[in-house]
RNA sequence: GCCGUUGUAGCUCAGCUGGUAGAGCAGCUGAUUCGUAAUCAGCAGGUCACCGGUUCGAAUCCGGUCAACGGCUCCA
């Protein structure tokens, strides 16, 4: 018979050959290559059998199919090392995640870190073993009984839950067997180059009111380099972690007294204030006005805006002379009221109120982490009161100002998702179906590719929401649009029209930064700490060589400071070496070397960050050279 | 909130099976006056997260609380 290959030829093959004999057929290095194929587009064991006609795909390791199939046979290969280790301890699911793969595990007796190192070692030993992995087919109730029998009661359910005509396969190696899709590697000889990363309790069904079984993470590869190079990677993540880097440039501290609340120090607060300085001069360049609103609110207004009833756990609140207050988690409460303090026109609108108040969310322990998930921050928050009609043409202006935004950062690559309404909502259908029609005609007309996240939006109305990837390839939620038809109608706002009646607005909310402090954050592990300059904390440091010279130096950084620059000079008993070396520890873009010759001449030997010694300049040269930088917010020094 | 781990000097960490703490860096003092990633010496610094228990004796063992970390659930 003949089968058809990727690249288009047709091969003549044994009428009874399987995905193996194809490879063969191809070539020797192919065959020893091969973990499974692809028949006419499914993914199947190697020893399956090919049908005639059928087009056919070897898979190899390094392929992303190869790649996923070694991580779900590696997965296997955990659980038997567990199950051969702790007898008692019952499988569940074994998936394959990104860059590896977990499973989980039924146990009484949680696993330890030393325990991981024991299964590892145990799963080479069966990787020696080189045992055959073998697909059989069982009917649904014969599987049933089998699991029953070995108590496995997971397993059980998940088999109840197929429907039951189905034919279920089983992979058996050695003694042992898992029921499982596939495929799999031919044999376990074929694995090898894994590494178990942690383990982490877990909900059986991803429900917390269900039992905690145990997760262990792993990560596998085609090969050790693939491993080196991933372990690698994970250590070069930890050390960009913003929480490390930020410690370590004294951007951020934690009190124990304000557990989740992060504290700005001095270096952090300058980046936190030209984030909002450079949000702020978008505002002045489109229209928006700026407000500053009070942090505690009656929780009247809450009972009306509908977080009361929807967001009540995630607040905090305060009782003073027998009345009750909610520390604001959202700005839009607050702000429905400045639209509503007088007589609005239609002339008026849009109205784009804008606010960086701190705003405080009660988190539960553990779910809190750096400055990406925490109970105090700011947002570069805003909220738009529009007529209906100006809805399309003002989501449009934020997707161009989220753009032009993110870029400024680098984050070119931006993604895009709408969240439609979930359970626990307020408002009519109506409204939901008109908002989420909105949202999805502006992504349309901005020819933007979107996926659809259901059930996720904010009680209030459907959002936007943007994710951008960074430096290292990581995806972090940031900007959001909200559009808003509840809150409007809640707090009976309404404005004049043209036609001299009463209408009621939309509102949008909107934060492109998305929380400052989640932003600080990914900007850290972003730029690793090496800010550009319009964001450097200390942009300058002087370096005398030797304290004969630091007068000048002193001099030197008065002139910069003069100039608007964050300059430090470094009075220390230190050689010019070591100067040098805090410095470029502490990341800062220029480090001016002032000496002997500079002092004669009145000028600086310039050192980058990024570059070494950029010979001698004069101090306005420097000036010059840095102002063009951050005034053109570059990302290179 | 749940499962697991961790908490020793400002920072990074050592402290074996219980016998009342140690290093490097940072800090301070002195010497040195130095040219592109660490000059040398001395000094000082700790209720071993907190509360309770076991013990003749606890940083070490046990329980609780708090916080952080890896996940789960939740979520901006």
């Amino acid at each position: 018979m003949h089968v058809q290959l990727p690249d288009g030829s047709s091969k003549e093959v044994p009428d009874n050959a399987t995905v193996a004999d194809v490879a063969a057929s191809i070539g020797k290095r192919l065959a020893k290559d091969a973990i499974a194929g692809k028949v006419n587009g499914k993914i199947v064991d190697v020893y399956a059998p090919v049908p005639a006609g059928a087009r056919i795909e070897i898979v190899t390791p390094k392929s992303a199919d190869g790649l996923d199939t070694i991580r779900h046979s590696t997965a296997h290969l955990m659980a038997m090392a567990v199950q051969e280790l702790f007898p008692g301890t019952q499988v569940t699911i074994g998936p394959v995640i990104e860059n590896g793969f977990f499973y989980d595990f039924g146990t009484e007796r949680p696993f330890a870190d030393e325990d991981l190192r024991r299964i590892e070692e145990k799963m080479q030993e069966i990787v020696k073993r080189d045992l055959p992995i073998r697909r059989e087919e069982w009917s649904r109730d014969e599987a049933v009984d089998l699991f029953d029998k070995l108590g496995e009661k997971f397993k059980v359910e998940i088999i109840r839950d197929i429907p039951g005509d189905q034919v279920l396969s089983i992979y058996r190696q050695g003694e042992w067997f898992d029921l499982c899709r596939g495929p799999h590697v031919p044999s376990t000889g074929r694995l090898g180059a894994f590494k178990l990363l942690s383990v982490a309790g877990a909900y059986w069904r991803g429900d917390e009111r269900n039992a905690m079984l145990q997760r262990i993470y792993g990560t596998a590869w085609a090969d050790q380099k693939e491993l080196d190079e991933h372990l690698k990677r994970i250590e070069e993540a930890r050390a960009r972690d913003h929480r490390k880097l930020g410690k370590e440039l004294e951007l951020i501290y934690f009190s124990h007294f304000a557990p989740a609340m992060p504290i700005f120090l001095p270096k952090g607060t300058v980046i936190y204030n030209e984030l909002i300085d450079f949000v702020r001069a978008f505002y002045r360049r489109d229209g928006y006005s700026e407000v500053v609103t009070p942090l505690i609110w009656d929780t009247e207004l809450f009972k009306i805006s509908g977080h009361y009833d929807n967001y009540r756990d995630n607040m905090f609140f305060s009782h003073i002379d027998e009345r009750e207050y909610g520390v604001k988690p959202m700005n839009c409460p607050g702000h429905t009221q400045i639209f509503a303090m007088e007589r609005r026109s239609y002339r008026d609108l849009p109205i784009r109120i804008a606010d960086f108040a701190r705003l405080h969310r009660y988190e539960r322990s553990g779910v809190t982490h750096g400055l990406a998930r925490v109970r105090s921050f700011a947002q570069d928050d805003a909220h738009l009161f529009v007529t209906p009609e100006q809805i399309g043409p003002e989501i449009d202006r934020e997707l161009r100002l989220i753009k032009e935004m993110y870029d400024v950062f680098g984050f070119t690559d931006v993604r895009f998702a709408l969240s439609t309404r979930p359970e626990k909502r307020v408002g009519t259908d109506a409204m939901w179906d008109e908002a989420e029609a909105a949202l999805e005609k502006a992504l349309k007309k901005n020819g933007i590719d979107y996926t659809i996240n259901p059930g996720e939006g904010a009680f209030y109305g459907p959002k936007l929401e943007f994710q951008v990837t960074d430096a290292i390839g990581r995806p972090w939620q940031l900007a959001t649009v909200q559009l808003d038809y509840a809150l409007p109608e809640r707090f009976q706002l309404s404005y004049v029209g043209a036609d001299n009646s009463e209408h009621r607005p939309v509102m949008i909310h909107r934060a492109i930064l998305g929380s400052l402090e989640r932003f600080i954050g990914i900007i850290i592990e972003h730029f690793a700490g090496a800010f550009p300059l319009w964001l450097a904390p200390v942009q300058v440091a002087v370096l005398p060589v030797s304290e004969k010279f630091l007068d000048y130096g002193d001099e030197v950084g008065r002139e910069m400071q003069r100039a608007g620059l964050r300059v430090q000079v470094d009075r220390s008993n230190e050689k010019l070496g070591a100067k040098i070396r805090t410095a470029q520890l502490e990341k800062i873009p220029f480090m001016l070397v002032v000496g002997e010759k500079e002092a004669q001449n009145r000028t600086v030997a310039l050192r980058k960050r990024s570059g070494g010694d950029q010979g001698s300049m004069t101090i306005e040269e420097v000036v010059v050279e840095a102002r063009r930088l951050i005034d053109s917010r570059s990302l290179t020094l």
